[in-house]
RNA sequence: GGUCCCGUAGCUCAGCUGGAUAGAGCAACAGAUUUCUAAUCUGUGGGUCAUAGGUUCGAAUCCUAUCGGGAUCACCA
């Protein structure tokens, strides 16, 4: 039920009533201190009716408590009518809220939106910063669904390149024919240790070379080591057959080892690119570009767009001797990916050193005349910090996604232990608690800040899990649950409210919020933002918290309350396992 | 240097499409458990919303400048 836009509707239509004039009307909640549920803000009346504040608030809330019965009381502090609903209706509005079923079904015919995450370089594993953009991928795409959309989970595999060929070359020379099993290694983690092998190699010959008088920058270019890499990359380009066997092995032990983390960490995908299928796509968008004199060359035969209009620069899309650089594939790709699936909207989750090249992308885009160009949206977001500062793999301060996780989950087991409450739990029933735990910790801190935002990881904070955390709400979850169980109340069951019941100031808070639901998930798809769906479920959770302190559900002796309180405490249970879900965050029964 | 993003309590963050006395959590201190899970709840202290101007009845929020932090400005991806 839309309450804010019911009261609003009554609010324009009695100013049209007293003053005759047309009036936007929007509400606000009203402010703890102040009596009332919503309020309208009319300063602007006040301009435009010359006339004053008490004046004008009077006489709309007298106007309002007269011809509507849903009013309760107003009162008016300067520009400011609060308006107090009546219990009644707050119980309409509740009775509404339940028996709404909050998932709903996607319509065949909805939307398409396709969110690409994740993408990751088969060189080495992922790390803190994969988790954020996995998790936000994710979540971004869960509430879209719930938002009504049709939405493909994306994710281009940058399984090609010089990077690769480093981790190759290292193998080759030093490996000795090491697997995942002989050296008890996850897939990902061999390949990377072998990248880390290059790099170690590299800038010994680079030493080497100095030492012998090279200068610094001919020595970067002319380490045998690198060498080999090109032409490594150069045989891959040829389809030279050992070398794409020895590709394909180290590939597949990363996709192997990718796979262990996506299922622990809990993300998945609709679809996958793969960068070594897609890396020639494009030119053919720049010789249409060419042709509609979008693009133009230049004397070394190079093609580039001058972007000068939009406030960006001079770009190349085409190297002189033909070849790609990153945005050619791009220009390529996401031509591809429309032609695929036909998405309204399409999101990339990208940081936020990828800014400029986005806008670039989605300019040629628009340049190029592609109908879906408006749609195309770059999440962007933000680094994440350690307390010691940027994470840097060359200084070995890179905080690994599976070690990560791996100790969140003794954290989550120890503390858990302690507590003593799951004595009864067998031992799985147990691992799968500390799991879900230890991710739901990791996946709340890292999604409750605005995806724009830099952030700061700090290691002790992530598993704390007390306050504003993903175990504060999943604790609260299993409270509700205990609850019900003890009540005997089944997931199906529906719960009858007895006409004439009265809520109180906590149960009203509740419903107010409750009925907020909606709105908040729209407002998360809109901007993009998991964010607003954590600081929802908080907030929730919290005020459920508060509720609890004050007021017993299975001991209250009024039948038609304690059916109330019953009702509401399944709904707010619901509710956090809805939101949670939306964040990728699984909620247990018991804990 | 050009462009973009960020700057709110000791720390981590909400609030930013202009509204009332700027909110949470952590940390500190004081309380609450014969009663549905104390991973909880209640209370106390803590702020020149980076700075300076401007617009407005009203600015943390919009505009301008300055300072501080970061990103980017590759024929790398």
């Amino acid at each position: 039920m839309d309450v804010l836009n019911q009261i609003s509707q009554k609010i324009a239509q009695t100013i049209a009533e007293i003053y005759g004039v047309n009036e936007e009307v929007t509400l606000q909640p009203t402010r703890k201190d102040f009596e009332g549920d919503y309020t309208y803000v009319f300063f602007g009346l006040v301009k435009s009716l010359k006339k004053s504040p008490p004046e004008i608030g009077n006489a709309l809330g007298t106007y309002l408590l007269e011809n509507f019965e849903d009013f309760e009381s107003y009162n008016v502090v300067q520009g400011f009518l609060n308006l107090k609903l009546k219990n009644s209706f707050w119980l309409a509005v509740f009775k509404n809220v339940i028996s709404e079923n909050i998932v709903m079904e996607i319509p065949e015919n909805a939307p398409a939106v396709m969110v690409e995450y994740s993408s990751p370089n088969t060189n080495k594993p992922l790390h803190l910063g994969h988790l954020r953009n996995n998790f936000l991928g994710y979540s971004v795409s869960e509430i879209l669904k719930a938002a009504g959309y049709n939405v493909t989970k994306a994710c281009l595999v940058n399984d090609r390149g010089i990077h690769i060929c480093k981790s190759m070359i290292a193998y080759s020379k030093f490996g000795n024919g090491e697997t995942p099993e002989s050296g008890g290694l996850k897939g990902d983690h061999l390949v990377g240790k072998y990248y880390v092998e290059f790099d170690k190699a590299y800038k010994a010959e680079i030493n080497e070379l100095i030492a012998k008088g090279v200068p610094e920058e001919e020595a970067k270019k002319k380490a045998p080591i690198m060498l080999e890499a090109q032409d490594l990359l150069v045989k891959w380009e040829q389809n030279d057959p050992e070398t794409i066997d020895l590709w394909k092995k180290l590939n597949g032990w990363v996709y192997e080892g990718f796979g262990k983390t996506y299922k622990t960490i809990g993300v998945d995908f609709d679809k996958t690119y793969y960068e070594s299928n897609t890396y020639l796509l494009g030119k053919d968008l720049v010789e249409e570009g060419l042709a509609n004199g979008i693009f133009y060359k230049k004397e070394d035969n190079s093609v580039w767009i001058d972007l000068t209009e939009e406030g960006l620069d001079h770009k190349l899309v085409l190297r002189g001797d033909g070849t790609s650089v990153y945005i050619t594939q791009d220009l390529g790709t996401t031509d591809l990916k429309f032609s695929d699936f036909h998405s309204e909207k399409s999101i990339w989750v990208v940081g936020n050193e990828q800014d400029y090249h986005f806008k670039v992308l989605f300019a040629i885009m628009k340049k190029l005349g592609r109908s879906y160009a408006e749609g195309c949206y770059h999440l962007s977001y933000g680094m994440v910090d350690l307390p010691s500062g940027k994470m840097k793999s060359r200084e070995g301060t890179v905080v690994d996604a599976d070690d990560l996780v791996a100790e969140m989950i003794e954290t989550a087991a120890v503390s858990t232990k302690e507590k003593g409450k799951i004595d009864d739990f067998e031992n799985d029933e147990a691992q799968n608690l500390f799991r879900m735990l230890a991710l739901g910790a990791l996946k709340y801190f890292l999604l409750k800040v605005e995806p724009k935002k830099r952030m700061l990881f700090n290691p002790e904070e992530s598993i704390d899990f007390q306050g504003n955390t993903g175990p504060f709400i999943q604790y609260t979850h299993a409270r509700i649950k205990s609850i019900l169980r003890r009540a005997n109340i089944t997931e199906n069951q529906t719960i009858e409210i007895a006409e004439g019941s009265i809520l109180n100031k906590e149960e009203l808070d509740l419903v107010f919020l409750l009925n907020q639901y909606n709105d908040i998930i729209q407002k998360a798809a809109e901007e993009y933002s998991p964010a607003i769906i954590a600081n929802y479920v908080y907030d929730l959770a919290k005020t459920f918290n508060g509720f609890y302190a004050q007021h017993s559900v299975i001991n209250e002796t009024d039948e038609s309350i304690k059916t109330l309180r019953l009702a509401l405490v399944k709904k707010i249970a619901q509710t956090i396992k809805h939101g949670m879900g939306l964040l990728g965050i699984e909620v247990p029964e018991k804990m």
